[in-house]
DNA sequence: GCCCAGGTGGGTA
DNA sequence: TACCCACATGGG
């Protein structure tokens, strides 16, 4: 059926397509544009997403600062580098040991597309994703974050945030699955790569501040939709 | 000292 | 599918 005639933003495509929007714009109102990924490079943005894994990001930048300090900031770099050395400069990034591996796997990877991370991101979105994923470390939300931060795709990131926030506005889907989730907003929006990027960014942004305790709704921009 | 942070993989029932 | 756990540093 027809139904791709939309005009920006304006043209809800489900039932829950107003309150997504509502949000969006509530939360860009009270914080403004993130700028996200805050990365000089799409492989930045790569070794940003794994570090970043259930790491505050303030500890996530001085690991990366010490990989530039060190100028180990590539891909081949990164395979050159023993593995006790690597997880010793991304040691404030917590899990280093593990990350390490998950670093030194994602550059082995590369390999196949010659080092070029233009290569792998001419893949189609649902390749790329089954792509990534099949690397050991890069999960769900990470393989996301990297089509859409890294490769500028339109895909929608999960986080833990991003559940928070739903659950407490009584939107969340009734699986609790990440698929779910991600539906939610691929059902209820336009496939914008800019939305999609400033929409994350914007939920992370709020979930950082509020969202974590009740009596902090006082003050919250969503408060208007808040069933607390 | 405690809790949490822009998760993932492996194991078990 | 649904839990559990290990992985670890740094800030509040």
């Amino acid at each position: 059926m027809g139904e791709k005639a939309e005009v920006r933003g304006s043209s809800p495509k489900g039932a829950l397509a107003q309150p997504l929007l509502e949000i969006y714009r509530l939360l860009l109102s009270r914080y403004g544009p993130q700028h996200w990924w805050p990365a000089e490079d799409p492989f930045e943005v790569v070794v940003g997403a794994i570090l970043t894994q259930s790491t505050a990001w303030t500890n996530v930048e001085r690991a990366i600062a010490n990989l530039k300090g060190a100028g180990v900031l590539s891909p081949k770099a990164l395979r050159r580098l023993s593995l006790d050395e690597l997880a010793r400069l991304i040691r404030p990034s917590g899990y280093h040991h593990a990350k390490a591996i998950k670093l030194k796997v994602f550059a082995e990877q590369l390999r196949r597309y010659g080092d070029d991370l233009g290569m792998l991101f001419a893949l189609d979105i649902p390749q790329l994703r089954q792509e990534l994923l099949s690397i050991h470390g890069i999960g769900e939300e990470t393989a996301d974050s990297i089509i859409l931060y890294a490769a500028r795709k339109p895909i929608f990131v999960v986080d833990a945030y991003t559940r928070r926030i739903l659950r407490r506005l009584g939107l969340a889907p009734k699986s609790d699955s990440y698929s779910a989730f991600q539906a939610l907003f691929a059902d209820n929006l336009s496939a914008e790569e800019g939305l999609f990027n400033e929409y994350h960014a914007l939920l992370v942004r709020h979930g950082k501040e509020v969202c974590r305790k009740a009596p902090q709704c006082q003050d919250c921009c969503l408060r208007s939709l808040c069933p607390y």
